[in-house]
DNA sequence: TAAAAATACTCCATAGGTATTTTAT
DNA sequence: ATAAAATACCTATGGAGTATTTTTA
């Protein structure tokens, strides 16, 4: 017997029907249907009277119902009550894709250790595929990415807002650009880029076009594989290039200045990425995304 | 979490060492030592403190503790109750080794059917290795089988006693012999004996070498291969056989005198051997064990 | 030095998924 | 006829074993 099979016989109960107890749960009615026959043989009798619609539970079922609300509220209480002031211990692995997220991340790092010192995080700093990657394979137990992920196993939750920026060089011909600059100047810039995988680099362009900015029209002129060689050959006057607020906050390059972009809502959403099941397997993983959640809901609102 | 992480938990807390409650649950070491370490990350607190010996439980393992003692009671009530009156429900595949068993485990199930009505028994008649290996693949829950099980794996546990007799011929030159036949006699009669596999065979040759009539002196005339051909070569006087008394009860062929042997103790165990592990996961066959074992101390002793 | 716990490695059982069939409304 | 449950089948995870190393009394 399994804490997820009292979630599922519960679920089942409530929803009326296996299928929609999978659905809710995220896991296949085959897969339920199984799990609940299992349940019924350890207990020896069946717990549920398929022949009705809605499903309705057996004397049986009602008593382990009952069994079950039970022992899951103690669970959760436990576990509650032992994540409490004196913290958790173990091992936290986090990946974070580029510069801009690994500056929130630190930081949301340095503040969950204050609240839990017995906890060792380990954070590697990937681009965005790397991190989705890293997750699904359980090298990490939570990533950071800039955009949605897409691999349909994984979870996500949006923790904080971070605006993109244009980088120009402080000299000519770009220091006279005016700071909330007119979208049709655009075209003309040479730009420097990212590569392919880069969240920021799509971000900036997907917003770009939705106003009318078609990605063609850009003079790509150079094209770096991190955020410091952008820097860098924004700085030296290679061209312009897009870049989050929140990385320059942390390495502000010399000999550049940031501009917004006139009438263009170039934000984009940080987004936290786990695999669900791994909650239930790590307590620190579960406080560690409680805690971004709401840490961002004072921050990015 | 799962129940046998609570059961593990408790047992090393009790014996004070991982090693010991492994052995006393029958799980190897590692295994025991993993299954802690998991429960540790899912509830992100160290569990036991593992610098002192004997290990004692931290302060969150005696919360820990405190849950499992109280989960697992309630747990073993909840299934205890639903075996109750009205019975349980399910399958139970048994699979029993040659005639004698048979018989036995007939009267068994009849009697196990009318508190469970609503279980539908399966029973299989094969000879003793082919019960054993339906147990341990698990096509079978429950097997009887004369002797103990060669397979470390499986439990065993003695529900009945069953006496061998020797059968012989009612016709000279037997029709003549003592019914507690001296040992010395046994050496001249010509003997049918069963194939290899047999239990009955060889509790019989075994007991009788143990009071010195060492098997290479029995004058073996007909090797058989099932109890009903025993019977037929006996009756049609080709020689004298050793059977069950039990099996005799069900089918009590013509022409057929059974005597006991003087001075040997040929009685024979009826063992009912299973996985532990299949106990915990089908109620109805932990119920048919204990409904065994009970009515065993009522009729064997 | 001896015993216990942890790690490394391997293997197999089984949990879980997809596709399909059966059943019930 | 449609939706839900059960079954068949397959794959891959991870649970469990053996052998080994590390640690601690």
């Amino acid at each position: 017997m399994d804490l997820d099979d009292l979630r599922l016989l519960l679920r089942t109960a409530e929803e009326g029907s296996i299928s929609r107890a999978a659905r809710a749960l995220a896991m296949s009615q085959p897969n339920a249907s199984r799990r609940l026959q299992r349940l019924e043989r350890e207990v020896g009798r069946p717990l549920l009277d398929r022949q009705t619609t809605p499903l309705v539970p057996t004397a049986a079922g009602l008593k382990l119902l009952a069994f079950a609300r039970d022992t899951l509220q103690r669970w959760e209480a436990l576990t509650e009550s032992l994540a409490g002031p004196e913290g958790l211990t173990g091992e936290l692995r986090l990946a974070a894709s580029t510069a801009p997220s690994a500056g929130l991340v630190s930081r949301l790092a340095a503040a969950f250790l204050g609240a839990h010192p017995g906890v060792h995080i380990h954070l590697a700093t990937l681009d965005s595929r790397a991190v989705e990657a890293a997750v699904v394979a359980r090298h990490a137990s939570l990533g950071f990415i800039g955009c949605r992920p897409r691999d349909p196993s994984l979870r996500y939750a949006a923790v904080a807002d971070d605006e993109i920026l244009l980088l120009v060089p402080d000299r000519p011909p770009f220091a006279d650009l005016p700071d909330p600059l007119p979208r049709d100047r655009l075209a003309g810039l040479p730009l420097v880029v990212r590569e392919e995988g880069s969240c920021t680099q799509k971000t900036a362009f997907e917003a770009l076009e939705r106003v009318g900015c078609a990605a063609g029209r850009f003079r790509v002129v150079l094209e770096v594989d991190s955020h410091p060689a952008l820097l860098a050959a924004v700085a030296s006057g290679a061209g312009a290039g897009f870049a989050s607020a929140a990385a320059l906050h942390e390495m502000p390059g010399q000999g550049i200045r940031a501009l917004h972009v006139a009438g263009t809502n170039l934000s984009r959403h940080l987004y936290l990425i786990y695999d669900p099941a791994e909650l239930r397997r790590d307590a620190v993983a579960a406080a560690f995304i409680a805690f971004a959640l709401d840490s961002g809901r004072h921050t990015g609102g």
